[in-house]
DNA sequence: AGCGGTGAACTACCATGGTAGTATTACCGG
DNA sequence: CCGGTAATACTACCATGGTAGTTCACCGCT
């Protein structure tokens, strides 16, 4: 896969989060969205343009107004912000990560039993795959 | 705490990487650190003294040369770093970051293990912290 | 038909990270 | 004493994110 990197601003993130949302906007609409930044509506209509200079948003003419839409997935994007962010800070160790998270957020019993049903979730799951994907049994 | 947030790049982190390693370090030391870089001399050079208008890193005067040394933890730095990413990219909320990360990193069932006895600890951890500061025998 | 509002385009500006060349300085060995 | 070497200082340049003003075109309304 390896989609080239997408190393986002933060504005550059609430307004894909927006378009994600729903699903198309137009500039009026993001900058509605976003609101709390006080932003100056060209500042929104900029970050678009140069957002679809840069292959992440698209636009389509509705009424004679920009309809702008995503042209990354939340998946894409967030999958590669990570990636990014375990290279970078714990070089890539997943473990290393989530042992940093545990020491210094403070989570409660109820999260961390949240986050236990999580991975058991998942353990189920690639049991399941395991066992239904074929028939090499791998014994450990 | 709220230290204000350090938003380093990439060859910042690095660098930082090297003097957290070896404690303090010299220009020189550093080049060779991140030689597999090929970075100009001059440019970490550069960099480190960037930095240290930032309050990032020091330095000592030692037979001439710069000996430069962190001014940040490393646990500052990731703590921040962290809390970035996850106001980034799940506004804030731990337990959606990891559902992601079990959803899109292979992860295997050893690993998945891996976390849960972190976990498990964590909780052992915070019900001592509690209600029973001395005792450790904290069965469950 | 002219006019004002709405929205898009263009341009500009600033900060910062990254990169590196050039100038300067200071020490050391012959 | 002098030149070379090594280290620092200065400066410049580029990309990108972020921010916004100014200008221009067009549409509908009075």
């Amino acid at each position: 896969m390896a989609q080239r990197k997408f190393r986002l601003g933060d504005l550059q993130l609430q307004i894909l989060r927006v378009l994600w949302n729903k699903q198309a906007a137009s500039v009026q609409e993001v900058h509605e969205a976003l609101k709390g930044r006080r932003l100056a509506y060209t500042t929104v209509a900029t970050m678009l343009r140069k957002m679809e200079q840069r292959g992440l948003v698209g636009h389509r003419l509705e009424h004679r107004r920009f309809i702008y839409f995503p042209l990354v997935s939340q998946s894409q994007v967030v999958r590669s912000a990570t990636t990014d962010f375990l290279d970078r800070l714990f070089q890539g160790s997943l473990s290393a990560a989530v042992c940093h998270l545990l020491d210094t957020r403070d989570l409660t019993r109820e999260e961390l039993e949240e986050l236990e049903r999580l991975i058991a979730q998942r353990k189920r799951e690639i049991e399941g795959d395991r066992d239904a994907t074929s028939s090499e049994d791998q014994a450990d």
